[in-house]
DNA sequence: ATATTCTTGACAAATTTAGTCAGGAATCTA
DNA sequence: TAGATTCCTGACTAAATTTGTCAAGAATAT
């Protein structure tokens, strides 16, 4: 199981066109990359990811540039992950069943639900949860937080 | 968040050891690789994370080894994966809170929540409940699978 | 036409993983 | 006490993966 900056990248950028969805335009690689501090170049990598999955819709030219394909309640975290992360499942044995010289391993079945587990919780978050769960935070304040201290 | 061959590794060698709980002695590291398929000089290093975190007892000299420093219902797998995986935590940023340009990234509470879920899942879960699930499958006999077809 | 923006694939550096190995320390048995 | 056995430790290395960069091309708006 691996969770690597990529999927976070993958996550952080979706959030950041989640919250201009109302806009009907696009919005630029280059200004969701600096607005969320990601490299522009690798972005452009992941969103092609993304748009492959149908999380995205792309359009090229001047105004062009990316939106979500759907609402941010109808596109879950899990399917952002599992578009650019490729070794996120738990397992390498979990689907096989022959991981111990030809027979499933001791762990075999443990694996097979720690998988779940995560899938499950990943699978039922929406882009729009996780910004509701921003804004339920009273240090969060119009999508910035509010210094402390 | 990276679970690799190291924390099952040391998960599968456990577990082997726990199935030998009642019998007083300790298992050797070479035995145990060889049960496992483990390569045992790799397992020399994680059985020694093991020792040191608590969960494995060592013995020197001829009839030496290790066994579990506690009944298999007290060690869960959680505690044995943080002992070996040094990046199991989903986030990087879900502790230090700095993660975009000196304030918490978009996503930050959403990491914090996987991170809860997975650990959640791993620490309730122990060696014992892990055979035991074996045992309740019918496919699975003095720990052994019965081949199918 | 031209500038803009995505598209694609190849490439490379840095990091991490997955081990190996050798020399040493403790312990058991004869 | 000697010798065999087993763990202990740290240094080292090869392979894989991650984290990007880059360049040439295709589509689109003005």
């Amino acid at each position: 199981m691996n969770l690597t900056t990529k999927g976070k990248y993958a996550v952080t950028a979706a959030l950041d066109l989640a919250m201009n969805e109302n806009d009907a335009s696009f919005s630029k690689i280059a200004d969701v990359a600096k607005r969320q501090s990601i490299p522009p170049s690798y972005l452009e990598q992941i969103f092609n990811h993304l748009r492959k999955a149908d999380i995205l819709i792309a359009s090229r030219g001047p105004k062009g540039g990316f939106k979500l394909s759907r609402s941010s309640e109808d596109i879950m975290i899990g399917e952002i992950i599992t578009a650019v992360e490729k070794r996120m499942d738990a397992t390498q044995c979990s689907g096989e069943g022959n991981c111990n010289a030809g027979s499933k391993c001791v762990a075999h079945n443990l694996w097979t639900e720690l998988n779940e587990n995560t899938n499950s919780f990943l699978m039922k978050k929406s882009l729009r949860d996780v910004l509701n769960s921003r804004k339920d935070n009273p240090l969060v304040k119009d999508n910035f937080l509010i210094a402390t201290g």
